[in-house]
DNA sequence: TAAATAGATATTTTCGAAAATCTGGATTTT
DNA sequence: AAAATCCAGATTTTCGAAAATATCTATTTA
């Protein structure tokens, strides 16, 4: 289409760090596995520098491990620190969303509608699927990252926003090797609960949206920890939030 | 001493980090000007991986700023920021500092004792000097910054340690400049603070803990309010916190 | 046999040249 | 004159070989 020659889109570090990225939230790469220099050169194609920038980023992130000289690990997982960053977002947002009810105006209650509908679309839609397609999913947590920032995106703290960034990166990781697993079991309704956050975002009730963001998140951790097999393979299946 | 040639004790990235790093937090190197690769390899005796890496760690620290194939610069100080930074802190560790005398045990308040006083005689000595030289003013932060972790340690959230010290970091940069300069005025007793804090937290009396803590975070800030010129050099002088 | 040592191999870290990309100024075009 | 184009120089990014360090295995020593 474009008539340049070779027209790189991006760094090749952004291309390691979203290639990596994506393979270990997504599981591909189990935790704990070693991540050998010569290995991922091979794999992506790509030289020394750019990955270990990448890698170094993902460190930044926890989502890798790095001991001095012997290189770098996939993060593990645990259900202790599953809990510990549901806690800590909670407590996070829980006042991000405080304050952006007080301060949000007409272009963030747009943003936020918007999201939620680009949300619950993508949803309903991929419900409908027997085995979605990687891409699909991916879109989906696009979206549905989108909508949980939108929520708390005029709290007017750079601060509360990177952490709560740094923590939704950490709870898709235990979130997504279940997505797409057995359906969601019906006795949640995501996009309801979604909707009533909302709703009570919108109409300024703190205490309520509050509240409910909570349990949603709560209810998260739930879902996830009746699944997770600490023994078995890393995780089994059927959650989202 | 140690017989080996030329045994290096760390890595030359950790290396590069910790002289970057102190040279934009002690203001050597000016908010907002651009960290060209050719100089600071120059200036530090180093290669191009060491520095990119230590760049990238500063960069994912908020210390610097860096644009895609534009290189870095140092990270711009502005109040609006450094007030983020108090508020975000205070709400992390009131919430740490919560949980740690809650869950604290002896030997988490061996290691309070033990911090606040190792901070109070620091302190005291560098009150006497007239000019302390770096080396004292740092080895001040490190067990300011040891007595502030300390009380929070046991709060068992690697997520908000985690938080507390890139807060740490953060308003170590607003408030290292202004260390050392005009005596700080008398109107403040920084060790009696302190000690306040920890008689509250040792006492486990949780609500006039978190109450002293956040006064003391907010002083700090009103101090470097006062303080900062925005138009003039970066921030002048007298405070700690 | 267990511990210690040494050599061989595997792996990470670092280097500086080369490639890719940006910047600013001069030249051309509208 | 203003906008667009095209250089030359400056700067960042990337590469793969070389250096430094860790790990493993075989051998020796106690």
């Amino acid at each position: 289409m474009s008539g340049k020659k070779n027209p790189r889109e991006t760094t090749l570090t952004e291309e390691a760090y979203q290639k990596l990225r994506w393979d270990i939230v997504s599981g591909t790469l189990e935790a704990g596995s070693p991540l050998r220099l010569e290995n991922l050169k091979q794999r992506y194609g790509l030289g020394y520098s750019p990955l270990r920038e990448a890698l170094n980023r993902l460190h930044s992130e926890r989502l890798v491990m790095s001991v001095a000289l012997r290189g770098f690990t996939v993060a593990p997982l645990s259900l202790t620190e599953m809990w510990d960053a549901v806690d800590t977002r909670i407590h996070i947002e829980a006042e991000a969303l405080r304050r952006a009810i007080e301060f949000g105006d007409d272009d963030w209650e747009t943003e936020v509608i918007s999201a939620f509908h680009g949300l619950s679309l993508k949803a309903k839609k991929l419900e409908q699927m027997d085995a979605p397609p990687m891409e699909e999913m991916k879109a989906l947590e696009d979206r549905h990252h989108r909508f949980h920032r939108a929520l708390i995106s005029a709290c007017r703290s750079n601060w509360l926003l990177d952490f709560s960034d740094k923590l939704y990166v950490e709870t898709e990781r235990y979130r997504f090797p279940v997505l797409g697993g057995p359906r969601a079991r019906p006795s949640r309704d995501l996009t309801l609960e979604h909707q009533e956050i909302m709703d009570a975002t919108i109409a300024r009730d703190a205490e309520k949206a509050i509240a409910l963001l909570s349990r949603h998140y709560r209810r998260t951790g739930e879902t996830l920890s009746a699944r997770y097999q600490p023994d078995a393979k890393p995780m089994a299946a059927g959650a989202s939030a």
